[in-house]
RNA sequence: GGAGCUGUGGUGAAGUUGGAGUUCACGCCGGCCUGUCACGCCGGAGGUCGCGGGUUCGAGUCCCGUCAGCUCCGCCA
C-alpha cells in the first residue's frame, strides 16, 4: 500500500463513491466470517462500512481477515462497491455501497474489550468509567463529545460577534471564605500556605470590568469541593460572562438569543422567546422550587387561609407557629392503594416532612386522615382552591414555608415523573428573577450573601437594607430549563455607598470588608463601571442537549460521586519527598471523628 | 455525615425453604460454511458468588461488619 491512511471516512461513503479505489483506516466493530467470504464492520468516527473481502478479489486480503478480531485497527485499501439489491442494508447510511477489499493491513491488534463497544450495551458504570477510552469509542459517546464540541464553538462564536472578549484567569488562586468548600493546593515555595483553585472566575471578571474590558468571556474549569450529585461534579466548566455599560434587560435578550442559537445550531430546536420571567418569590409559591419545571401543572395551591381555625390540629398549630399548609392535586389518583400513598408519605418524611396528609375523593365520599376533620365550609373551599374533582388525590403538607416549598415542590417533580405528566422533546425556559440579597445563617449567627457580596440590590428596597435584609430583592437571576437552573447572575454593585450597605447587612464595617475583599474594594475606588454578568453551567447544558440526566455522560474523563476517576486512580497516595517538599506531614485518623 | 438500591465466568441476567458453582443470553477459543449485516451450525474453555467474620453438619442464599458503584437528603448556586 503507497500510503495506508485513510482517503476517505467509513461513514461518508456513498453511491457516488460507486468506482472509486479508496482506503479507509478504522476499528473492527464486527466480524462476519462466511468461510470463504469474510464481512467486516469497520468503524471510525464518521460511522460504519462494510468491507468484503473475498479470495476471489485478493487472496491476501482474506488470508488477513481470517486473523482479524474485534477492535482490530485496520487499513483498507479496496473499490467501492454497489450492492446488490438484495444485499442493500437500510440500517445504515452506507447501506447502498460497499468496499471490495483488495489490501487489507493490520495496523494494531487489540485485546477482546471488556465489553461490548455497541450503543445499547449495558455495562456496570463502573466497567464503563475504568475503560473510559474504550467507553468513549462506542458510537453514541463520540457523538455526544462531537455535540459538546459543536456547542463550544457555537458559543464561542456568538459571542465573539457580539464583542465579547475571551481572557483567561488563573487556576491558581486565592482562597475565599464564602461560598463552596475550596479545593486546595498547598504552596512549595511558601510554607504552610495554599492556593485555591476557583470556583468560578468571578472576582477576576468583575477586576476585567474595571479594567475596561467592557465585555468578557470565557469558557473555564471550575472547582467545588462539595459532594456529588447526579447533575454536579467536582469540576466543570462555565461559559462566564460579565458586561459593562449594558442594561439587564439586554444582557437577558443577548443571552436568551444565544441559548436560542445554541438549541437551533444543535439540535435543531426552536425555542420560544421572549422568555417567561417568575419572580423568585412566585417560583416557590406556585412550584416550590426556584428551579421550576415548567413541562406541567400540578401547582402548589395555599390553603392556609382556608384552614386557620381549621379542628384538625397538624393544620391549625401549624399555622399558629408562622407555617403554611399546602396542597398538590394528584389528578385521577384517588384509587391508589393504602401502600402507594404510604410510599409517598415515606417520599416526603424523607424530604423533611412531619407527615404527608392525604385524601381520597371517592365515588362514596372523601377517605383519609384529614377527611373527617375539616367543616363543610373548609372542604368546599379546599376543593374549590385545588380544582379537585372526584377521582383526586389531594396531598398536604403542613409547615414553614421554606419547608412546605422544598417538600411539595420536589413531590410535584417526582409525581410527575412517575405519572408520566413529563412531555418529551419540550424545551421551556424561564428567568427566575429577584432573588432575596441575603439569608439568615443560623451557624453564622448573621446575614450572608445568597449570590455575592457584589450583588445590587433592587432599587427601591435598597432602604430595607438597613431595617429588614431578608426582605431586600437581589438584581440576580437565574436561566433556568426543565428544571434545571443552567445559568445564574447578576447585576453588580458599582456605587460605595450600596455596597457600605450591603457589608453593613452582613455584619461587616467598611474596614473589616476591606481586610477580606481588599484588592477588590480597592479597584473599586478607580472608577468601576455599572457592569453584571452571567455564567452558565456548560456541562449542563449538553446533558440537556443530548437528553442526557447524567452528567457524567456529557464529561469525556468524569469522576464517580465519591470525586475518584476509576481510570487513573485518583487520588492516591504522594511520595513522602513529595509532602516534604511542600511542608505537609500527614496525620492519621481525623481528629474531629472522635 | 445520613438513607436506599446494586455487587454471581469477560459482559448482562436467573438462582426456590440453606443442600454439589447450577442455568440462560452475549462474548471468547476451535471446526464447518461464498451474501452476511443480531450470520448460521457443531464443539470447547472460562468462577475468590465484592471482601472479612459469624450462625450451621452444610451459606451465592441467613446475621454482623466492610469496600465499591449508583440515586437521594444534608452540603453545594
Amino acid at each position: 500500500m503507497e500510503s495506508n491512511y485513510k482517503s476517505h471516512s467509513c461513514g461518508e461513503l456513498r453511491q457516488t463513491n460507486v468506482g472509486e479505489t479508496v482506503v479507509l483506516n478504522g476499528w473492527v466493530q464486527k466480524r462476519r466470517d462466511l468461510g470463504g467470504l469474510i464481512f467486516l464492520d469497520l468503524r471510525d468516527r464518521s460511522g460504519t462500512v462494510q468491507v468484503v473481502c473475498n479470495p476471489e478479489v485478493s487472496a491476501e486480503a482474506a488470508e488477513i481477515a481470517d486473523k482479524v478480531r474485534n477492535q482490530y485497527v485496520l487499513a483498507v485499501r479496496g473499490e467501492v462497491v454497489d450492492r446488490s439489491e438484495e444485499t442493500v442494508n437500510p440500517k445504515i447510511s452506507t447501506g447502498k455501497i460497499e468496499v471490495f477489499a483488495q489490501q487489507v493491513e493490520i495496523l494494531n491488534e487489540s485485546h477482546t474489550p471488556p465489553f461490548d463497544l455497541t450503543d445499547d450495551t449495558e455495562v456496570e458504570e463502573t466497567t464503563r468509567l475504568r475503560y473510559r477510552y474504550l467507553d468513549l469509542r462506542r458510537p453514541v459517546m463520540q457523538k455526544t463529545m462531537m455535540l459538546r464540541h459543536q456547542a463550544m464553538q457555537w458559543v464561542r462564536n456568538y459571542l465573539d460577534q457580539r464583542g465579547f472578549i475571551e481572557v483567561e484567569t488563573p487556576m491558581l488562586t486565592k482562597s475565599t471564605p464564602e461560598g463552596a468548600r475550596d479545593y486546595l493546593v498547598p504552596s512549595r515555595v511558601h510554607e504552610g500556605e495554599f492556593y485555591a483553585l476557583p470556583q468560578s472566575p468571578q472576582i477576576f471578571k468583575q477586576l476585567l470590568m474595571v479594567s475596561g474590558m467592557e465585555r468578557y468571556f470565557q469558557i473555564v474549569r471550575c472547582f467545588r469541593d462539595e459532594d456529588l450529585r447526579a447533575d454536579r461534579q467536582p469540576e466543570f466548566t462555565q461559559i462566564d460572562i460579565e458586561a459593562s455599560f449594558l442594561s439587564p434587560e439586554t444582557l437577558f435578550s443577548m443571552m436568551e438569543e444565544m441559548v436560542a442559537g445554541l438549541f437551533r445550531e444543535t439540535i435543531g430546536v426552536e425555542v420560544e422567546r421572549p422568555f417567561r420571567r417568575i419572580p423568585y418569590r412566585e417560583a416557590m409559591e406556585r412550584y416550590g422550587s426556584d428551579k421550576p419545571d415548567l413541562r406541567f401543572d400540578m401547582e402548589l395551591v395555599d390553603l392556609t387561609e382556608t384552614l386557620r381555625e381549621s379542628s384538625f390540629k397538624v393544620f391549625s398549630s401549624a399555622i399558629a407557629k408562622g407555617g403554611q399548609v399546602k396542597a398538590i392535586n394528584v389528578k385521577g389518583k384517588a384509587d391508589w392503594s393504602r401502600k402507594e400513598i404510604d410510599e409517598w408519605n415515606e417520599t416526603a418524611q424523607q424530604l423533611g416532612a412531619k407527615g404527608l396528609a392525604w385524601v381520597t375523593l371517592k365515588e362514596e365520599g372523601a377517605k383519609g386522615p384529614v377527611a373527617k376533620f375539616l367543616s363543610e365550609q373548609e372542604w368546599h373551599d379546599v376543593l374549590k382552591a385545588t380544582e379537585a374533582d372526584t377521582g383526586d388525590l389531594l396531598f398536604f403538607v403542613a409547615d414553614q414555608p421554606q419547608k412546605v416549598a422544598h417538600i411539595l415542590g420536589e413531590l410535584r417533580v417526582r409525581l410527575a415523573r412517575e405519572l408520566d405528566l413529563i412531555p418529551e422533546d419540550v424545551y421551556k425556559f424561564a428567568w427566575v428573577t429577584e432573588f432575596p440579597l441575603v439569608s439568615y445563617d443560623e451557624e453564622e449567627g448573621r446575614y450572608v450573601a445568597e449570590h455575592h457580596p457584589f450583588t445590587s440590590p433592587v432599587e427601591e428596597d435598597i432602604p430595607l437594607l438597613k431595617t429588614d435584609p431578608s426582605k431586600v430583592r437581589a438584581m440576580a437571576y437565574d436561566m433556568v430549563l426543565n428544571g434545571f437552573e443552567i445559568g445564574g447572575g447578576s447585576q453588580r454593585i458599582h456605587r460605595r455607598e450600596v455596597q457600605e450597605a450591603m457589608f453593613n447587612a452582613l455584619g461587616f464595617t467598611m474596614e473589616e470588608a476591606k481586610e477580606q475583599f481588599g484588592f477588590m474594594m480597592e479597584a473599586f475606588e478607580y472608577g468601576a463601571p455599572p457592569h453584571g454578568g452571567i455564567a452558565f453551567g456548560f456541562d449542563r447544558l449538553v446533558m440537556l442537549l443530548a437528553g442526557r440526566t447524567n452528567l457524567r455522560e456529557t464529561i469525556a474523563f468524569p469522576k464517580t460521586a465519591n470525586a475518584t476517576c476509576l481510570m487513573t486512580g485518583a487520588p492516591s497516595p504522594v511520595s513522602q519527598h513529595q509532602l516534604d517538599e511542600l511542608h505537609i506531614a500527614r496525620r492519621k485518623g481525623n481528629p474531629s471523628k472522635k
